[in-house]
DNA sequence: GGCACCCACATTTTCGAAAATCCTACCCTC
DNA sequence: GAGGGTAGGATTTTCGAAAATGTGGGTGCC
């Protein structure tokens, strides 16, 4: 869930090395992971290697097949609007309990987190990855903040969840450099609407970006860009 | 999630045995789990132990804190009021799809597993706790079904997250005999709706079933039952 | 030729002990 | 007496090897 500062334990560690191989694509869907091959990729033994899997495992990242070890979660276009239809249900709802309960506290916060958005540069696949995971952790930032007033911990901890989970699909979609969508604008109508405490505005912005982000990745698997 | 047919290893074997121990409240909210105390609870050595205490952190059972082990996550008014509220959501939205999508087949299985519940005895604490625990696997079964048609494997994941997350809560009221409801009266009309394709009605009756159980367990928590 | 069985190999899963970390209580200094 | 540092013990975390299990191929039988 986290990545940061998930430092502790080894076990945190080869978390955050799997995990970021993955999203990555070094470890592609459906490819089987064996321990040997992880242990050297993470520097150290079968014990916290093991624990990393089953974790992620829980999160829908690997599978485990008794006996047999586990492998990458495979990616597919039923999973991928299946996330997408989820995430509408729940961020929506999750926006409009923050949009009743949000203070100006919250107000300020969403006005920092997307003017630090809207001042880097925007996705793209010519840029270096560490200006690309910069963009990529003020977006997160940016959705996790709007619903962040909601007021129930197992929302925010399901959206979390299923942001990374879809993460995975949106990158595919980054290395396509123009879809004729103009994302920040997108995020400013929904902040806007936000702070205006329309509700039912904000709760539709919401929900025809991510229908917008889904269309994209699909279009793109497609192209055949899930077989690889 | 699972309970039965999840025995192909020892570390499956101890995530049952554990999670077993904490829904009976043997290990108790709050308590902190000693690998020795877990190894001689399950029979086994610490890998497989640790490894189901990975998993049930995961689920929200246990909680986790880096070099100090494990412990039972507490139980708070503020957490049942936050699970029934996610709950009224996610399942309302499901058994909405699943009265979109299901077929007949869906409503066979739905009569039957309705059948099934209710010609057993009514959950009583003076019952054997087999029987019991028999009413708990046919009940969950009724829920299960309802929204087993509604056609997004995550939703239903949740679901079934949430149901076994609110059970530990559930098990708190049956001890209360009389609770002026009449729950088999709440089930037939949900079941009665959806068969009707009254998908309004059916999500209403829904929600207003888990938010009396809220407030079963609720009253309970006021008369101090959390803090033994 | 097809099928079942069995064996060797590859891999995962589990064990028992070593290493790392945390907590407690004590001592020393100020 | 208060604060800080430090050994000792308890506990978790990690390691490396042993045990258990799945896999693939070859052999013999029908």
């Amino acid at each position: 869930m986290k990545d940061r500062a998930e430092a502790r334990t080894l076990a945190g560690d080869a978390y955050a090395v799997i995990h970021r191989a993955i999203r990555s694509g070094l470890l592609k869907p459906g490819q089987r992971l064996r321990f040997a091959d992880l242990q050297a990729l993470c520097g150290m033994s079968v014990s916290p290697v093991r624990e990393a899997l089953v974790r992620l495992t829980a999160e829908g990242f690997t599978v485990s097949d008794d006996h047999r070890g586990f492998s990458v979660a495979p990616l597919s276009i039923a999973e991928l609007l299946d996330i997408v239809g989820t995430r509408k249900l729940l961020e929506g709802e999750a926006l409009r309990l923050s949009i009743e309960h949000g203070d100006s506290e919250w107000e300020g916060r969403l006005l920092a987190a997307h003017h630090v958005m809207s001042r880097l540069p925007r996705e793209r696949d010519d840029l270096p990855t560490a200006i690309r995971e910069d963009w990529d952790q003020r977006h997160a930032d940016f959705h996790r903040t709007l619903i962040s007033a909601c007021r129930s911990p197992i929302l925010i901890e399901m959206c979390e969840k299923l942001f990374v989970r879809a993460d995975r699909y949106r990158r595919l979609s980054v290395s396509v450099p123009n879809q004729s969508r103009d994302v920040v604008c997108e995020h400013e109508r929904i902040m806007t609407c936000a702070l205006n405490r329309n509700a039912d505005e904000a709760v539709a912005a919401l929900k025809e970006h991510y229908q917008r982000t889904a269309d994209a990745v699909e279009r793109l698997f497609q192209d055949g860009a899930a077989t690889e």
